[in-house]
DNA sequence: AAGAAGTCCTGGGCGC
DNA sequence: TGCGCCCAGGACTTCT
């Protein structure tokens, strides 16, 4: 599901793909994933693409933005001169845009076309002035962001010290902490599993058993899967695709995380699957304790 | 207050 | 083959 390096790899597709250009026309399909009045953004140009955690941020240069998140399912995937006619829909179905799942569509000068696309209709879009988008409750409780794509100014970084801080105050088992945006920004159930794992720890851990090697390993496990899933241009594991409706490669490299009934790729062990605070969990019952 | 459960939604996997 | 059932899940709301 789209976390952090799903969604800077769209982000860094939107960017090379619709930055200067102007939104002609919105046509709203799905009323109720957009919020706002569309006319705000018509005739306005593209300035930049901003990422917080899971969320994207379209600037404009009339003082508005589109404030996006697309959740489990949702896709953002630009069509002109420059693009690939056929995209990747889901898992091994290749198809065209706009298509019956796409709700939203920009129309962009220079025969550009952005369509929003949302099998599920968990994500929304947000029309809303730029100074107001860290005051969405989505924005606004967002944790400090884990070092690996490039800082937006001003935004705080998770270091060793803070994860430190957050793992010493909880209480609870380990993996939900790490997919708490409000603690956390960026970090959801593939990433937690793999960084589990590849730290060694059992995500039923609670926090204050952990010891302080064990929490700087964890650390930098996490820094470590979600670099390799940038690396990978992230994981299609639903329907993720980037800006161009490509999917992604980290799914082929998953460590743990769906990958019940297989062998660990160390100890060749069965991968066990099991449920936690009401998400799928994997686990290697050897390696990790 | 914090944790658990319900909510949204639909394609796909399953059983019969 | 085809029908119906039920699950998955990020962030938010509601309940305990």
């Amino acid at each position: 599901m789209p976390e952090l390096p799903e969604v800077e790899t769209l982000r860094l597709g939107l960017t090379r793909y619709i930055v200067d250009h102007t939104i002609d026309k919105v046509e709203v399909k799905l009323k109720k994933l957009v919020h706002g009045d569309i006319h705000h953004i018509e005739g306005a140009k593209i300035k930049e693409i901003k990422r917080f955690g899971k969320g994207l941020v379209i600037e404009l240069d009339n003082h508005y933005a589109i404030a996006i998140h697309i959740k489990l399912t949702g896709q953002l995937i630009y069509r002109g001169p420059n693009a690939p006619k056929k995209i990747t829909i889901s898992k091994d179905k290749v198809g065209t845009v706009p298509n019956r799942w796409t709700h939203v569509i920009f129309h962009l000068d220079k025969g550009g076309l952005l369509c929003y696309n949302d099998l599920r209709q968990f994500g929304w879009i947000k029309i809303i002035k730029t100074e107001e988008v860290q005051k969405l409750p989505f924005f606004k409780e967002l944790g400090p962001e884990p070092p690996v794509a490039k800082a937006l100014e001003g935004q705080a970084s998770l270091t060793l010290d803070k994860f430190k801080q957050l793992v010493k105050k909880a209480k609870g088992p380990i993996k939900p902490l790490l997919m708490d945006q409000t603690k956390m920004s960026g970090i959801g159930n593939i990433y937690a599993n793999d960084g589990l794992f590849d730290a060694g720890i059992d995500p039923r851990r609670k926090t204050p058993t952990l010891s302080p090697k064990e929490i700087e390993t964890l650390y930098n496990s996490i820094l470590k899967v979600l670099q390799k899933g940038l690396t990978y241009h992230g994981a299609t594991e639903l329907n993720f695709v980037n800006a161009l409706g490509e999917e992604g490669g980290y799914q082929q490299h998953f460590l743990v995380y769906a990958r019940e009934g297989e062998k660990c790729r160390n100890c060749s062990s069965i991968i066990e699957k099991f449920k936690l605070g009401g998400r799928g969990t994997y686990v290697c019952p050897v390696c990790q304790r």
